[in-house]
DNA sequence: AGTTGGCACTCGACTTCCATGAGTGCCAAC
DNA sequence: GTTGGCACTCATGGAAGTCGAGTGCCAACT
């Protein structure tokens, strides 16, 4: 009993179920696929395989499903990762090329991710703490009120309406601008703190409350708490995919909307600039026990700025979306480096 | 035969529907309801309604539901928009007073309104046509390319990217941004084509190709085709609300993930700042015959800014929504003026 | 040892049949 | 215009039964 062959029959009996969504048996295994060997044979060989925990009945006298551990297994043992397509490849440039700005990225680029893989995609804003200062801009509105615009070098925006105490002196603005310009232009958003301190320090005897009140505004533009930002879209396949199980969508829907999770999520993937694949329980999510997520890391030089991915239910066509979700993150990190 | 009871007769059956999501039979309605009347006079009742075509019966010997037209006439008539609880008050203010920027009321504002209805909730981000120019700004990026940046009064950030011929004057670009500035802050955008071309002629003889090009740039900023940009969340609601149904969760999503259509939809809203309601196949929107829409405009001063609004099955608590929807707009209008 | 054909067995899916009862329309009486 | 009465309809749900895909096991074969 060779163990190449069972690792067939699972990949076979995966790729059955995933098509098909039924439980698949050992008659319409062998018909459906050239195992070369008879039924008999493969009924052997699902039983180890149950054993195993790679695969399970619904019910007696069913044929046999995956596990999550069956998916996993497969995953790892996946033999050649499809190339995406070249129409699709063409299709991810100019979809991508014409947009116009980083909001409109990140927006096509869902659009584009959840088209091609037919699963519900999310993208990462370009992480703040990993990006670099552009430019700071200060702009006064009147009615004493300042407009701080911080500036990242992916093209993210970050901007904080001020109040300012009457009567400030507009030279102390300008010269204020200058200043934090020098420190901060091309220095990393982690550093922000410990350089607006040094600016600070910079002016003394001067209005003290402007200048603190000022600096503190971009340190909290630049630091903020709600700095990680995700997208998500076609949650419309989701409905479509789950068409037949229609309790499970509630909760995996519910899921989507906490971005927080899905943020957590993300930043599981590993380190590497390799694809993530979680499957079921391996997202100890509340709601997402029936679902796959599929992400990855982009940015430009391949460090890695956020993530994206993919996710739907466990039974999805995990070596179409990896090649996907790998080729929207390489492009992405293109863009992203042209900006 | 009063038409007024049998009004009455059509509020009881769309309230019991609502509330329980089953045809409603003449009986159970007298026993539920103190209508004074009894059975043999409620069913005499409901076939004129039927007729009418205000309740239909999904199958001979079952009970009435409403139609879209029943619905209609029940919203037309509504007595007495429920108000909003001192708790929702107070959740809708502090909730939004807590946002630090546009982004964050947007996003903050459809959580908030998707959890008060319990329905999928959209809101439209200020349109840029309706706004006025608050700032417009010329960052140096260094490799010869232009950062233009144009702030609305709402809060509103667009951007645009813009690479210049080698070797312009810094000057050049100080001088276009303070002559940009004074003749485009406090217009509107709708101006924004003509002043830029005023602009423009007060340059004769400078570099020609650099001035156009970046008040070229200025206007793509603002008057961006996609300008019109939109937010919904609280699918999951979606998914529970039609927990029932299965088949129909799917379009409505598909739609929602439209948002040119969306923005249609809400666009839609009668001029005057009254709530409005459209009902089933009143929205000729490929997949929403199913869906109701409550809709409203925003804005600081009660100048329609722009739309929110909720999108739910047509059995929806209509009473509470609209007066949701209300309180929702009234208050994200405020939070924008104060901006 | 591994593979195969055969065979009895299981059990969900589907059909049919029937009883139940909520709901209706109609009518005569009030 | 309202009401009680009554015959009728038909969706719903349970019981019983058939069907068949799929299984596990075993003896025989290579």
């Amino acid at each position: 009993m060779s163990d190449e062959r069972r690792l067939d029959v699972l990949r076979a009996i995966v790729a059955d179920f995933v098509a098909t969504h039924e439980p698949v048996g050992s008659k319409s295994l062998v018909e459906r696929h050239e195992l070369g060997v008879s039924s008999a044979t493969v009924r052997n060989d699902m039983a180890v395989l149950e054993e195993d925990g790679y695969i399970v009945q619904p019910h007696t006298s069913a044929g046999r499903i995956p596990t999550d551990k069956g998916y996993r297994l497969f995953v790892d043992r996946l033999t050649g990762i499809r190339p995406v397509s070249r129409a699709e490849r063409r299709a991810i440039r100019t979809f991508l090329d014409s947009a116009v700005d980083l909001d409109n990225v990140v927006d096509r680029t869902v659009r584009l991710l959840s088209d091609i893989t037919r699963q519900v995609a999310m993208v990462q804003y370009p992480s703040l703490s990993r990006s670099r200062i552009r430019h700071v801009e200060l702009v006064e509105l009147g009615n004493a009120r300042l407009l701080v615009i911080v500036i990242a070098d992916t093209g993210r925006v970050e901007q904080r309406v001020l109040e300012l105490p009457d009567g400030f002196a507009s030279d102390l603005i300008s010269d204020l601008h200058a200043r934090i310009n020098d420190a901060l232009v091309d220095r990393e958003f982690a550093e922000v703190s410990g350089l607006t301190d040094q600016v600070a320090a910079g002016f003394t005897g001067v209005d003290d409350q402007v200048v603190r009140a000022v600096l503190g505004s971009v340190q909290e533009a630049a630091t903020e708490e709600v700095e990680e930002r995700i997208v998500i879209g076609g949650t419309a396949n989701l409905a479509r995919e789950t068409a037949d199980l229609p309790h499970s969508v509630h909760p995996i829907l519910e899921a989507l909307e906490e971005h927080v999770v899905l943020l957590r999520l993300l930043g599981e993937t590993t380190a590497t600039d390799e694809v993530s694949v979680r499957i079921g329980h391996e997202n100890d999510v509340v709601g997402m026990n029936a679902a796959s997520v599929v992400s990855v890391g982009y940015g430009p030089d391949s460090s890695a700025l956020a993530h994206l991915g993919v996710v739907g239910p466990t039974r999805m066509d995990y070596a179409g979306n990896i090649a996907a979700v790998r080729a929207v993150a390489r492009y992405l990190g293109r863009v992203l480096a042209d900006q």
